[in-house]
DNA sequence: GCCATATATCGATGGTTGTCAATATCGAAT
DNA sequence: ATTCGATATTGACAACCATCGATATATGGC
């Protein structure tokens, strides 16, 4: 394998690992984890899981942060976004403009119905 | 690495490769398309290409049917689907990012993994 | 049957990756 | 400064993976 210089296969592989999604995982749940936790609940040693964080970090997908001699990570919401943003251009036949799109939490206006009915 | 046994490290396994990653593309645009083709699309020999059709095959990403000598591949809804509630799962529920977005005739699809919106 | 085309499998190989022990660095407190 | 706990880095090693050439299997037409 070549140079992975694609962030959507950098952040797809960064995923594509037990240790690191059990730690992604973990990190959705509630955010703001300090490393040593990871230590106990992944069944690796300390600089094993130091490893795959940097690989995390490295790939966009959490954000570090010292808060005195530990060091805290969450998620990094845009990498998660993308993730959705990927799955969401892959349903077939119906691809959606980034224009059409809303935030979650509005209640959005119920018409213009964007997509024509995804064939099969 | 040990053994891939979790569907969901699977599935983003199988992704997490630029060749695949480009056939999974070819194969959202439009559905159907004969294993040939992607010899001549991604920049690989054709053995290789029938070695990413085959771990495509197996992590449940496409399904393959023979149509005269050529057989056709096309993307399997319920991975795209997994991928998506993926996705989901990650969101932290507190606050919403700025790339988690949703199409505005989807709001909040529920767990269905396949089905396309098919609406009236 | 024979040949051509399309796809899959085999075997080998170079590169990548996950893992650990040992060590280094950083921050806090004594 | 020294010591201690937490995290990161280094070096080495085994396992895995993507790739190819050669070959096998399948399908259709002759």
């Amino acid at each position: 394998m070549k140079r992975q210089l694609d962030p959507d296969i950098l952040l797809l592989s960064a995923l594509a690992d037990p240790v690191r999604l059990t730690i992604v995982r973990q990190l959705a749940d509630c955010d703001g984890i300090c490393a040593c936790d990871f230590t106990d609940s992944c069944d690796v040693s300390q600089p094993t899981v130091s490893h795959h964080l940097k690989v995390l970090r490295e790939a966009g997908v959490v954000s570090s942060e010292r808060r005195g001699s530990q060091v805290y990570y969450r998620l990094a919401p845009a990498a998660i976004g993308r993730l959705a943003a990927m799955a969401r251009e892959l349903v077939p036949g119906d691809f959606i403009p980034a224009g059409d799109l809303i935030p979650r939490s509005r209640p959005a206006a119920p018409l213009s119905p964007g997509s024509p009915a995804a064939r099969a």
